[in-house]
DNA sequence: CCAATCAGGACCGCTTAGGTCCACTATCGG
DNA sequence: CCGATAGTGGACCTAAGCGGTCCTGATTGG
């Protein structure tokens, strides 16, 4: 359907998040503060950090924390970190995943549609996406980060 | 991955197949052309035709032709006849597929990434992707339109 | 009337994404 | 020095979507 998996949604979603609480936050808390299942996101923190979009630190009091301001993370690399390359079609930069390559009329032709999906993408940073977005005191206060236990 | 479905792939093949062949061409003619199995082509044929991209023409010498040039023919028109309509997340347009969207920090903001891409995907005709490509007498003549059973 | 061809839908198998869990390692605080 | 905390990496399983096939009508030309 042309979308885009749904964990690379929550990579930006946990990346717009961390931001906001610039200081270093664990995989529960975020999990927590966008109501998504804690598993699901340590493991899209993990493939983030794999590829330095967040920075890691181990050990008790320890945690994730932006590697870069937001205004300089493209969608595109959240999408390739999460999703893999942006390849609409098989037979994109040359490679030959379609038997049905030799005799096909449009074979690479898919490369400049790609192309300009990719520059849209790379386009528009995570910042963009933050700074159009509502007001932040009109969204709900959710969790309190880490006061409590439930 | 981003990638779209190999049926919409399909359909764009068989449209600027079938403008090679500017007169009546049947689905068997086409899967044969372009080396796609048949039934599977004529799905693609239905749903273009259900969608004017096509015209469709039953009984015997049926067949289907163009239902417009192809330099009127978006890409985007093709994705969403056979994939469906663009959207990249569940929440663009205002839908609401998605049960965290209330403490979502970028809830509806996919917005402008998804009409992005959609306009990026309306301003590329078929006749583009036809253009920029190989001249046709590079191409291996495949097989002789319908000359011969097997 | 017959053959050819599209229309529409039901159906099924496979791939893959989504999600969960566990054992391991590193670091901090006491 | 020890234990608690938190990330790392991988295996694993389930569910849904997609790709592909087939069958039964409806329609039109010969
Ligand atoms: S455009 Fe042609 S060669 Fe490329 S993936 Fe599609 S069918 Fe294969
Ligand atoms: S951006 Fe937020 S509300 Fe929209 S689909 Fe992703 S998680 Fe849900």
């Amino acid at each position: 359907m042309l979308k885009l998996s749904r964990l690379t949604d929550y990579a930006v979603v946990a990346l717009v998040r961390l931001s906001a609480a610039d200081c270093v936050e664990t995989s529960p808390g975020i999990a927590a503060a966008i109501g998504v299942p804690e598993p699901t996101v340590a493991k899209v923190l993990k493939a983030l950090a794999g590829h330095g979009l967040v920075i890691s630190s181990r050990g008790a009091r320890g945690g994730y924390r932006l590697g870069r301001p937001l205004n300089e993370i493209a969608v595109s690399e959240v999408i390739m970190a999460i999703d893999g390359p942006i390849a609409l079609t098989s037979c994109v930069d040359g490679a030959s995943g379609c038997e049905s390559q030799s005799l096909c009329p449009v074979a690479g032709r898919w490369d400049p549609v790609n192309d300009a999906i990719r520059s849209a993408l790379s386009r528009i940073s995570l910042a963009d996406m933050e700074a159009a977005s509502i007001p932040t005191a009109f969204r709900l206060p959710v969790v309190a980060p880490m006061n409590e236990v439930v």
